[in-house]
RNA sequence: GCUGAUGUAGCUCAGGGGUAGAGCACUCCCUUGGUAAGGGAGAGGUCGUGGGUUCAAUUCCCACCAUCAGCUCCA
């Protein structure tokens, strides 16, 4: 005699044990077409789930969360369905449901071209619109095995030895095809009606590069048609925001064939970059950073001392002189041990925090470059604190202060924060990792920021806090880190005298606010989409007279402005005011000053925003009062 | 690094075994126009690089390089 309550807390009796279907059938035959799947106990099943004991029980239909989910993963399986049907000789392996969609794996003797992926998508929608029903079965681990190899799906069978033998598996089975799935499943493929094939892709089996290459096919399933269109959309406008198109649209930067992964800064893009350079500069002195500068070849043996030239010999750039062996630095905290080594250190200059905008360079795999986002030679707002264990804290604290700062300057309200614990394989006594975890988290705990632990992510050294900013698109850029290192100051001899007397180790602590600029700046134009706030716009103004006779006082405008320290030109070319207005609106600058023969008389200008607003004529002076209130 | 796709004018792209095309940009001329494209003329390419097949290759084949998508990696 189940009872049911369901989630508005009403509860139904029933004299035999029945299926979900049968409870929402119950309650309407709207809802029962439009069941799902239903939620037991909290616990997500078919809804030819038996229940035959008192349940707390869900309907899940597509207005659900899950509901969703469950489509999106059915979907899945009419893409195997589908693509058995076609390529019969195709195995399956595995297909799940993620962010927007879902993909599934499969080995074949060739990679299915887009040709194939229509025709795919063709079939799959003949499948749906036959309503074939999904049906549950349970089998033994070994019967699955033995089923899965039985017809040729090698993958599977791998997949459940894998299973503990005494498990009960859960096969779906709809029209010919049968998977193994944990489900749960919609009952029918018609309840599968928007979805699209997006792209395929290789990709390993069982995420290991030293394994077969499978073909993945990614697709993105919806429950209406206008979420599917919304989803297109917003492709689009993210492709739009590509800071690869928008680099070479408003003339930032480009990269050519002879210097993969490394950038070509072009004036505006290094306009920007000294726009941050210069304020992160700023922003370190305030904070009690000394800049400086390091080499960036240095010889083979110093690579050595440092575990780089063992751990990381292949990503790294070398060169070759007078029969000694260089590297090219891939990063800058040995140089900075290097200044720190010169002389002999107190614990009165303590803590020292050693700034530097070092280019490093590392030779990333040819594969994962991307733009100026992900690069071979880059530079990171990188620095180096040398402090004792008892000052980790306060450091860990003040550096949270400065990244706080930073980020809500550049407008990223929003902060993640990551910290990353002892990994199995590492140096260092417990005790001391207690300490170094503990300081990290009442750092972030004394300032405030909510954080989650990553148990064994940390480095073989030491802890780390990873930030992560959040972009006007919703999408996460991990861009400040914070590393405690007490392995690097011992293998190249760093010390300083304690009170004591006696010569001790410092601890040092990797930080970078940015990371690197060549990423950041990415990011940036991405969140922007080019538009730069004034005091990162590469042109902040551009003066246009409308015709010859303005032609001086437009440059005497544009002269005063940049006396004043403003990025800007007069655009004097024999163009129409409407012509030049376009133009610059492309180039989204902040501000647009328009002359004429009304303004020339009066001394003022006509100030054209960027939003196209026309902020009517003003003076000079109150033009430049406006430009400073935007600035940091 | 792996799988696949792509590489043609400054940019965006079309084309195709027989001396290469468009739009925008550029140069010159006309136009001096008040808030997102005025008109005309002109110039511009070793079709990614190197091999091969062919009477003939930018086009077909092979290798390499780079880019793009994804996978793997990211001290």
């Amino acid at each position: 005699m189940p009872v049911v309550t369901l989630p508005d807390g009403s509860q139904r009796q029933f004299d035999a044990p029945l299926r979900v279907h049968d409870v929402a059938a119950s309650i309407g035959a709207g809802l029962a077409r439009a069941a799902l799947a239903g939620k037991v106990d909290g616990q997500l099943v078919d809804t030819s789930y038996l229940i035959d004991r008192d349940v707390q029980l869900a309907i899940i239909t597509d207005r659900d969360a899950e509901g969703l989910e469950v489509i999106r993963h059915s979907t899945a399986h009419l893409l195997a369905y589908a693509v058995k049907t076609l390529f019969p000789d195709a195995q399956v392996t595995i297909g799940p449901v993620i962010d927007d969609g879902f993909y599934y794996d499969f080995s074949y003797k060739r990679p299915f071209t887009p040709e194939d992926l229509a025709l795919i998508e063709k079939k799959m929608v003949e499948l749906a619109k036959q309503d074939l029903p999904v049906e549950r079965y349970e089998l033994s681990r070994d019967e699955a095995v033995a089923y899965f190899k039985g017809i040729g799906e090698a993958y599977k069978a791998e997949i459940i030895e894998s299973i503990p033998a005494d498990q009960v598996l859960s096969l779906y089975r709809e029209g010919e095809f049968t998977d193994l799935c944990r489900g749960p499943h919609v009952p029918s493929t018609g309840k599968l009606k928007v979805f699209k094939l997006m792209k395929v892709a290789g990709a390993y089996w069982r995420g290991d590069s030293k394994n077969e290459m499978l073909t993945r096919v990614y697709g993105t399933a919806w429950t209406k048609k206008e979420d599917l269109e919304a989803y297109l959309h917003r492709l689009e406008e993210a492709e739009k925001r590509d800071h690869r198109k928008i680099g070479k649209a408003l003339d930032l930067f480009h990269l050519q064939d002879e210097a993969p992964g490394m950038v070509f800064w072009h004036p505006k893009g290094w306009a920007v970059w000294q726009a941050i350079e210069q304020y992160m500069r700023r922003k370190l002195d305030q904070h009690g950073y000394q800049e400086i500068r390091t080499p960036m070849v240095m010889d083979r043996t110093l690579w050595e001392k440092s575990g780089h030239w063992g751990n990381y010999r292949d990503n790294m750039f070398t060169t070759e002189s007078e029969k000694r062996d260089y590297a090219v630095k891939p990063m800058n905290c040995p140089g900075h041990i290097q200044v720190f080594n010169q002389g002999l250190r107190s614990y009165r200059d303590l803590p020292l925090r050693y700034a530097e905008f070092g280019s490093c360079h590392r030779n990333e795999p040819s594969g994962s470059l991307h733009g100026i986002m992900r690069v071979r030679g880059f530079v990171q707002d990188d620095a180096h604190i040398f402090c004792t264990e008892e000052q980790v804290q306060q450091e860990a604290a003040a550096f949270i202060d400065l990244l706080k700062e930073v980020y809500a300057d550049f407008g990223f309200d929003e902060i993640l924060v990551k910290l990353s614990t002892r990994p199995e394989k590492r140096i260092g006594t417990e005790e001391a990792w207690d300490r170094a975890e503990a300081a990290l988290a009442a750092a972030l705990d004394s300032k405030g920021l909510a954080f989650e632990y990553l148990p064994g992510e940390g480095a073989f050294y030491g802890p780390k806090i990873e930030f992560t900013l959040k972009d006007c698109l919703g999408r996460l850029w991990q861009c400040g880190t914070l590393q405690i290192d007490p392995n690097l100051p011992e293998r190249l001899g760093a010390e300083y005298v304690g009170e004591d007397n006696a010569k001790h180790r410092p601890i040092m602590l990797h930080r970078a606010v940015l990371g690197s600029l060549e990423r950041f700046i990415g990011i940036l134009i991405e969140n922007f989409a080019g538009a730069f706030p004034l005091w990162l716009a590469p042109t902040q103004f551009v003066v246009m007279n409308i015709s010859e006779s303005q032609r001086e006082y437009a440059e005497s405008v544009a002269k005063t402005l940049r006396a004043k320290g403003f990025r800007g030109e007069a655009d004097l070319r024999n163009e129409k005011i409407t012509y030049k207005i376009r133009e610059h609106s492309l180039q989204r600058l902040p501000y647009q000053l328009i002359v004429g023969d009304k303004e020339k008389e009066a001394g003022l200008v006509a100030v054209r925003s960027r939003s196209g607003e026309d902020l009517g004529q003003v003076t000079l002076e109150a033009l430049i009062e406006r430009f400073n209130g935007e600035l940091l």
